[in-house]
DNA sequence: ATAAAAATAGAATTAATATCTAAAATATAA
DNA sequence: TTATATTTTAGATATTAATTCTATTTTTAT
């Protein structure tokens, strides 16, 4: 699917604020409603638009301490990795996951609320997933934001 | 604000999908409208929800290609570190900037459409920034999400 | 136990979304 | 180029949901 520059603009709106009325976006762009309207429906079922989420304040709900938590595997077979990748997603804890390559096998964003959390997060749980070879955790000073955000999916 | 099991399943509800009507929650809540329509209020009101955005496919839009890009400054003096993260803002591959303890300074999240991009992104954005000592790439092999993400803000 | 405050349900109102029809713009084929 | 088909758009209408209002229940504090 081509996207042209009124939807790429429309997406761009719908990632700073989706709930504004489509008359609002329909006058930021300088169409009709059922012009953006159609556009959305569109962005959807295209797939380019995947989910409409509510973002929360960390520090709100007690999960404002985050970490960025390297780890190397010992085994990397096929096996272990997938087995590693499903019982880290059964963690809370962990709102990102990633793969990589290089000094590290996975790098996991971690959101708790604070250090004792954390090494109670890490004692108790990620430890206990087998073939975690050694970690390395970067604890967050701040994150750096622009505003408004434009989250990618 | 203290929330209760209530708030916090609401909040849950509407971090995986925003869109739903009210009725919805109130069903999956066994409340009435008005009662969830008033605790979803309250939450914004209280700055719990900050925001409500899509999330769009990262390969829809040609930004498929991940990196973490590890980060050390040459001197961290206040001024050098308030240049850097306004700097680093301004590049729109920069999906998420931390800065962390540690090994590094700060780690970007970026995103990009493949390798060539990001060598490009590296040679005539990141690395004109002043004061920037060495960088580490981790390049992500895949990223791991649960379905429905429970996104943080 | 009682009063005050907060939360909830259900009805009424307002406002938005979704649908429909027709017109305009764009692309396609002769 | 001209004619035709396709897509996109605008405006009007119908449908659905959000918001407001009032009364009632529940909770909290005294």
């Amino acid at each position: 699917m081509e996207l042209d520059l009124v939807d790429k603009q429309l997406v761009k709106l719908l990632q700073e604020d989706c709930k504004k009325t489509t008359k609002h976006y329909a006058d930021m762009l300088q169409l009709s409603k059922t012009a953006v309207y159609e556009r959305i429906r569109r962005l959807e079922r295209t797939g380019v638009i995947t989910q409409y989420v509510a973002l929360v304040d960390k520090k709100k709900l007690q999960k404002d301490f985050t970490v960025l938590c390297h780890i190397r595997l010992v085994q990397h077979t096929k096996d272990n990795v997938l087995r590693f990748e499903r019982e880290v997603l059964k963690l809370e804890e962990v709102s990102e996951c990633f793969h990589v390559g290089g000094d590290y096998d996975y790098i996991l964003k971690i959101n708790v609320a604070d250090m004792k959390s954390y090494r109670e997060f890490m004692l108790t749980k990620l430890t206990t997933i087998n073939n975690i070879g050694n970690t390395q955790s970067s604890f967050v000073i701040s994150e750096v934001k622009n505003t408004p955000s434009v989250h990618i999916g």
